[in-house]
DNA sequence: AAATCAAGTAACCAATTGTTTACATTTATA
DNA sequence: TATAAATGTAAACAATTGGTTACTTGATTT
């Protein structure tokens, strides 16, 4: 039973969808469908997702993801590439350039630790797209550039901390990036079987909090004079 | 064409599968089997993984899998068992409680690393298990215990290098423990995503080299007084 | 208001997949 | 040696899956 821009099941309360401006909306669509795959994708993996399943959770139909998206495959792309760049923008966000260096590394460790532990999905599909040797990434100019910036970023903290006289001379931002991104990383990506082997919940809140000052110990210690 | 205990095909040279004790040999069918689903499972990740390619690499019927595994499932759950004790086996081989504290954990960060690098199979699989929230772990009273004496032995080191002088007190085991996994595991799982968007070949020697180093000297920073 | 195109739906399809059935052969044992 | 259990094979099955076809409805333009 279809009312104006609503439509309606028979009991009139149970309302199946809502759409406020048109009844028809692309942007919407395509929204709907990214985020749905992006969680069907971050919970099954690439193979384990079901086209059906995303179109039923974005409400829409199978057919509409073949309109937008071409393919299972180029969803996923879309997703992966959408995911990266949402991390690099936070980054940005930080404005770390206003900070001593000591201070700004301990911010970007922390907040790379929040961001995982808030977005739980983004360790999933950097999981999936390195399982599928980064097909989907390589032709993405935009991330690439959006990391440049990144280990800009990160280059630029180090040699402040160098010239405050707190930072050792000479360390590799890649692998510092790469670090900083590890133990936070590995930690949340492996809870499960963490919790399991070492006899302990790891995402108890006290864990994590442990884990957390464990993890700014760690960074700053290896930058420090 | 069947001859004695060897499957040959027409030209005569051209043998398809040699059985030197018996034309059944349940143990190696089994073993063949194992073989081939860890390398399955960690190339294409549980789901993506075929029973039917498991069969042919390891050229057994389909039928012998269910035979011996039930399902595709508990195949999954033999083999990434099979892993963790492999793992923690050849950890034990170190006898890492002859050298001194700092040596000890030196010669484990190495091992780690060295270990990923030659098995990656490892790490998809551990992946694979974290994507299912580690149901197939949960019941192994084996695994459980095979790290207990992990964390045991780490544990020993740290108080070996308080006790010469050399290492902090108060070191949470469990925390270094994930660190020192944390650090090569990461490196290695994402060497695909990380080769694309650090703009180098993460996987030269040179640049794993740099890394060990790396990993070193942030373990080590991280224990010493 | 007619025509045109974008947005959306339902039903279907061919291929694939985990699993099973029915049957054959080898090995161990009484 | 007869018999049962273990080991192996070929073929098929029911369910699922990514993707498509044919069609309807709504919005925009002239």
């Amino acid at each position: 039973m279809k009312i104006g821009l609503l439509t309606v099941s028979k009991s009139c309360c149970d309302i199946e969808r809502v759409n406020l401006s048109r009844t028809r909306d692309p942007e919407s669509t395509k929204r709907n469908i990214l985020a749905a795959a992006k969680m069907e994708f971050a919970t099954k993996g690439l193979s384990g997702a079901r086209v059906d399943d995303i179109a039923n959770v974005a409400k829409v139909n199978k057919r509409m993801i073949y309109h937008y998206f071409e393919s299972k495959e180029n969803l996923f792309k879309q997703v992966i590439e959408k995911a990266y760049l949402d991390i690099r923008e936070a980054e940005l966000k930080l404005n770390l350039e206003h900070l001593d260096a000591k201070s700004a590394l301990e911010t970007l460790v922390r907040f790379t630790w929040k961001y995982y532990l808030d977005n739980p999905e983004f360790i999933r599909l950097v999981n999936s797209e390195n399982l599928h040797h980064a097909r989907h990434l390589k032709a993405s100019k935009e991330v690439v550039q959006a990391n440049r910036n990144y280990v800009g970023l990160v280059q630029s903290i180090l040699d402040r901390g160098v010239q405050e006289g707190e930072f050792r001379d000479q360390i590799d931002p890649v692998n510092l990036n790469i670090t900083i991104a590890a133990i936070g990383y590995y930690y949340l990506n492996n809870r499960f079987t963490g919790s399991i082997i070492f006899e302990q919940d790891l995402m108890d809140s006290e864990a994590l909090d442990k884990r957390l000052e464990f993890n700014i110990e760690t960074i700053l210690k290896l930058v420090s004079r």
